[in-house]
DNA sequence: TCGTGATGTTGTCTTTAATATACATAAACG
DNA sequence: CGTTTATGTATATTAAAGACAACATCACGA
């Protein structure tokens, strides 16, 4: 994505990390479905050298390339789940009662003394 | 991703499903912790209106932002699990004895008749 | 082993993702 | 209420994502 963004050009090595698995995966799957790079991406609707990004783990790729060559394998269930709100203990235990539309940072202080 | 590519112009309607629906997930988890769209885009390292483009499922958002943001909210578990070999049953039956490292076309059946 | 074909690599070009700024809107909270 | 401020919207800018072509490489199957 233009103009530099630090989470694209040097992302958090978890990130990093989590996008080389993927792509690793995602290869290991074609390949056992003995499609080729082109077969893929012509399945998903982009060219061989974007599934090729996907799969050595590129951080710029679109999440749409991505989740389609997830759907295009049949691999779109486990995504389907991501983030479930059900499933976010840490957030769920942090919610106030009242769930407002807006975050709001601590009041402004600014009380005199 | 620039050039017009169909995942992205007019992705499946099942991609566009799931990038809708992780995104609210994303505001929804983020609203639980009381962040602002500007904070949890400084944790991730992207402007506020990726965050926002995240949220509202824009098609064309970097994979990175994407998994950045799960992993800026604590909810990068299940990411990590996505595609897993092991649960790919299909691609487990599919798959022959050796595993080839590139996939072939089925012989040229250059056969004379 | 040999030829075919899948994939990697390099380079160019086009389109647009991401940024930044400014302003409008509307939700929180006192 | 009325003020504060988070978020939406619009525009302009810029750098990179994606497509395409050509060639190199090397794995696979006959």
């Amino acid at each position: 994505m233009p103009n530099r963004s630090a989470a694209v050009s040097a992302p958090p090595a978890a990130v990093a990390d989590a996008l080389l698995r993927l792509g690793r995966r995602i290869r290991l799957a074609r390949l056992r479905r003995n499609l080729r790079i082109e077969d893929l991406a012509a399945r998903v609707g982009v060219s061989r050298f974007t599934i090729a990004a996907i799969e050595s783990g590129k951080p710029g790729v679109s999440a749409a390339a991505t989740f389609g060559a997830l759907w295009a394998l049949g691999l779109d269930e486990q995504a389907k789940e991501l983030a479930d709100p059900d499933r976010d203990e840490e957030g769920k235990a942090l919610e106030s009662v009242r769930r407002p539309r807006r975050a709001r940072r601590r009041a402004a202080l600014n009380n005199d003394f």
